[in-house]
DNA sequence: TTACACACCCACACACCAT
DNA sequence: TATGGTGTGTGGGTGTGTA
């Protein structure tokens, strides 16, 4: 398959773009109906990467509408005719009918791009409107006119409409049956979020459709073996060409283990770890193309907001050492040595003494230096050995070091010194490396330096398997099955789900804590929640008068490991304050943590993991939240330490000691209701 | 019989934290 | 602040058993 091809066929949703795991969308369902129509329209400008057009929020989704325009654009000025012009389709989205959701999306930008409609809601069978209606299902429970897949397939590759009989599928009573049994009481007829070609109300491919029934449909079925439990079922091509898509569109992450496992989550019959044996294995060699990213993995655009193709990978995450770094660093390591000691340059052999030094670092000389060496006879470099010193070097050598080498962090390359060329040798690795020089054989890095003591009880790392999951999730198994028996889980992936404790504290503690119920079994009376209000309204002219617009955008502080590119995105602090705000001043439910941390990741930009960690540091106030980021950013602090409302381990150490002092000092800054509540985290483990 | 789906391994790059 | 301990997950695989 070319690459045009894969681009129309098989393509990552949105959720892949820049950060796979990022931009789940839910639209309010009492915007849903209004939007069809609109949405309906604009599907049929999707651009040729298959990009959804989901959300018609144009704060999410930008640039693909920016896409969809293009194509818009081209296709009215080439004046193309569609094979599919005048017909209406509907598609089939019961979890059953289709591999997965992409499968579906897939179909729906093949109807579109070529002139064809989709109604999002079948009409009565006996009716005018359904007599125009083309099914695409692969089986036929609606005595409408219904094909299969194939046709929209097999039409669109010969670019011609072909006899539709030849994909009829007949009318199928049992499944008609089987489906009506088996659907729950709200699906009488297909609701907008379940047939929508929009998908309104649901994040779209976000959920793989469940296998269940799988034995009376044509779809693969897993099979499980009774000894070991390993199932397993053939890749088809449309996965294997979803799968290259989104690396296409994440080539930085293209060995790292959890890409695969995110892939995971929207190609329901395989694993983490055998959808990337499969990329590795099967699918490297027809990478022949991957979208042009930043230096942070972010993808880049043409003029025209079109995503660039390259044959050039970019690096990937994590950089190997080479033996020319571990040598470059070898010789900085052994000049440093032999400028604290001697105090001569090892370059020029030049003294670095002057009359002039101020007494700090006249003081720090004498420490470092060689007292038993005469000034005057200290050996030339060459001729030095390191020997068995081991330090100090101060942090500032590796941080220079990085800004001279910046191939890999700072510490990266502190990490090297100790792991390996400490235990290696400076002496021993810089006179094998020369030896091979001399030789004209091509040293190696060094390697093999780092054998650490298995941990009983760890999962092994890189293994993103069932036993992996299982063992990393089983804590929230009882959180999910409620949610699940509740109706709410299942829009977003198992693995976002949170784990138990957090989901119970924030949980209990919503936007207004005054109105907290006492649903979660958490003692948070409207006494102190009361208290905690008081101080907060007059500490805000304190800790919360920062004017966003004098902190420059990004802050320094906010790191990749912390922020998603949508942060990076964004123009100004002052946008990222507002739609902080924006988001907490939404009603959420109690038991809708997860979509409060999925809108703080789609909207603001910031790493659940990272949320999670900040609702621990604020007891879960969200009131608090602005707050930490303008005082993390003008700071420059993370957690920003003495601010009200922030708790830092320290301050969770002095409640737990119960220092009469220290806990009276905690309080003043924290306030009596803060305190009182936080103990009860503490109590509770919820911290 | 064998290709391949899936589980599993492990050194180590990069990171954070306590002392 | 320098240093050591160690967590996390990448990068590059190999082992096992099923289709």
């Amino acid at each position: 398959m070319s690459a045009n091809d894969s681009e129309q066929f098989d393509t990552a949703p949105n959720e892949f773009v820049d950060a796979l795991e990022t931009n789940i969308h839910i639209d309010p369902p009492n915007q849903a109906q209004s939007k069809i129509d609109e949405s309906s329209r604009k599907e049929k400008n999707n651009n040729d990467l298959g990009v959804e057009m989901t959300s018609v929020d144009p704060a999410l989704t930008g640039e693909d509408m920016n896409e969809a325009h293009t194509k818009e654009t081209a296709a009215e000025q080439n004046g193309e005719k569609g094979i599919f012009n005048g017909m209406v389709f509907y598609l089939n989205r019961d979890s059953n009918a289709h591999d997965s959701i992409i499968i579906v999306e897939q179909l729906k930008n093949l109807i579109l791009l070529n002139g064809g409609d989709i109604v999002n809601k079948l009409p009565n069978k006996d009716s005018a409107e359904a007599k125009h209606i083309i099914v695409v299902s692969p089986y036929n429970n609606t005595e409408l006119k219904t094909v299969t897949s194939t046709f929209i397939r097999a039409c669109v590759q010969s670019n011609k409409l072909l006899d539709m009989k030849n994909y009829l599928v007949p009318y199928d009573s049992f499944n008609a049956l089987l489906d009506d049994a088996m659907s729950p009481p709200s699906r009488q007829e297909p609701t907008i979020s379940e047939s929508s070609s929009v998908n309104e109300g649901q994040p779209t491919a976000s959920k793989p459709p469940p296998q269940n029934i799988a034995n009376k449909r044509d779809i693969p079925t897993k099979k499980v073996s009774a000894n070991t439990g390993v199932s397993k079922t053939s890749f088809t091509e449309e996965e294997d060409e979803f799968i290259l898509d989104v690396v296409r569109k994440n080539p930085m992450r293209r060995t790292t283990h959890t890409l695969f496992d995110e892939i995971s989550h929207y190609v329901p019959n395989h694993t983490g770890n055998s959808i990337r044996h499969r990329f590795r294995v099967h699918l490297s060699k027809r990478l022949d193309f991957v979208y042009q990213v930043d230096q942070y993995g972010k993808l880049v655009r043409d003029e025209n907001g079109n995503l660039i193709k390259t044959k050039v990978l970019p690096p990937s995450i994590k950089k190997k050492f080479t033996a020319d770094e571990d040598y470059e660093l070898a010789i900085a390591i052994k000049q440093q040595f032999y400028k604290d000691i001697y105090q001569l340059d090892p370059v020029t052999g030049q003294s670095l003494i002057s009359d002039n030094d101020p007494p700090a670092r006249v003081a720090k000389r004498q420490m470092m230096m060689d007292p038993n060496v005469q000034r005057g006879s200290e050996p030339p470099f060459s001729k030095y050995r390191v020997g068995t010193r081991r330090g100090p070097i101060a942090r500032e050598f590796f941080k220079q070091f990085t800004e001279n080498h910046p191939t890999h962090t700072e510490s990266a390359w502190r990490d090297r010194f100790r792991k390996f060329l400490l235990e290696y040798g400076v002496d021993k690795y810089i006179e094998y490396y020369e030896t091979q020089k001399a030789n004209n054989d091509e040293p190696e890095a060094m390697k093999n330096l780092t054998i650490r003591t298995k941990r009983d009880n760890f999962p092994t790392p890189g293994n993103y398997g069932n036993a992996a999951k299982r063992q990393k999730y089983e804590v929230s198994s009882n959180v999910e099955n409620t949610l699940k028996s509740k109706g709410q889980a299942g829009d977003i992936p198992d693995a976002e789900l949170l784990d138990e404790d957090t989901m119970k504290f924030i949980s209990s503690l919503k936007n207004d804590l005054s109105k907290i119920d006492n649903n979660f079994g958490f003692d948070y009376t409207n006494e102190i929640a009361e208290a905690i209000r008081n101080d907060f309204s007059e500490e805000e002219a304190i800790y919360d008068n920062i004017d966003p617009n004098t902190i420059p955008f990004p802050p320094p502080i906010a790191t990749i490991d912390l922020f998603l590119p949508q942060f990076f995105r964004m123009s100004s602090t002052q946008e990222f304050i507002e739609k902080i705000r924006e988001i907490i001043q939404r009603d959420y439910e109690p038991s809708q943590a997860e979509l409060l941390m999925q809108d703080l990741n789609d909207e603001a930009g910031i790493r659940k993991t990272f949320t999670s960690s900040i609702l621990g540091s604020l007891s879960g106030d969200l009131m608090v939240l602005p707050r930490y980021f303008l005082n993390m950013f003008s700071k420059n602090q993370n957690p920003p330490i003495d601010i009200p409302g922030i708790w830092t381990s320290g301050d969770d150490d002095i409640l737990r000691r119960g220092d009469e002092a220290e806990v009276s000092k905690l309080v003043k800054r924290q306030g009596a209701g803060r305190v009182e509540m936080r103990k009860k985290f503490l109590e509770r483990n919820l911290i």
